[in-house]
DNA sequence: GCTTGCCTTGACGCCGGTGACAGGGCCTAG
DNA sequence: CTAGGCCCTGTCACCGGCGTCAAGGCAAGC
């Protein structure tokens, strides 16, 4: 399969797919030509890369998730370098949840104060 | 007050304090030298734009806010134009914090698989 | 041989807020 | 007069995951 084929196949672009090989995600074979050969393997890499990408990890995070997928895994999450980082990606979305909901309840805040101000201002007017 | 005053009064830099004018939202005056000339009101303004980069706006949110704030309100966030970017922003933190929860919910679903799995094999070597 | 369509590498653009320089002017104290 | 400290404008760098264009090779059908 060639990078094109590839591409459409996963839903992505070649770009995409010659950045993550420059960021060692994947590593086609090289024909004669030059050109990119991947097999089937690889579009379920590129898969695991996206969907993880979706979820807002980093590449740099998505790497042993790849590599565990590699080693003849059925799924990239169940070794232990994927742990980890799962382990720290949910401690990160969780206190970044918390400091969301802060934010969340200050605009809360300030938007009743803003409503309050302006029904006080509408008695002083009558 | 120079630029270099204000900066170490808001506890930020002068470059920062350039930008916030490149981009419409201080207009000190300037001094026969060139040099900008603030008076304390631009204090309670810097203060208000680094409270709402804090939270998560984007300058050109900010921007109405600060008009309130000139016009002579006490807060930046009592006038209409203010309230509906605080709704809006409200909305954006609202759905992130849904989609947030979503993600948080697969990380742990994945760990706990994981997990699982460890002990599956763990048992079949024992 | 020519066109068409795929492939290759390389490089710039984006977004947003700021850091960090370069190269120069102003002002004050010694 | 000079040194030091403030000010000015302008520009490049960053981060990350690409889009997009440029300039060129390779394969296949007419």
């Amino acid at each position: 399969m060639l990078i094109g084929e590839l591409a459409g196949r996963a839903g992505t672009s070649t770009r995409t797919l010659r950045y993550y090989e420059q960021h060692g995600l994947v590593e086609p074979r090289r024909d004669a030509n030059g050109y990119r050969r991947y097999d089937e393997a690889e579009l379920r890499v590129v898969h695991e890369i996206r969907a993880l990408l979706a979820v807002g990890f980093g590449l740099d995070d998505i790497r042993p998730f790849v590599a565990c997928l590699r080693a003849g895994n059925t799924a990239g999450h169940v070794c232990p370098d994927s742990v980890a980082v799962l382990r720290r990606k949910l401690a990160e979305v969780e206190t970044y949840l918390d400091r969301l909901a802060d934010v969340r309840d200050r605009l809360r805040g300030q938007l009743a104060q803003a409503i309050e101000e302006r029904e006080i201002r509408c008695l002083k007017i009558h």
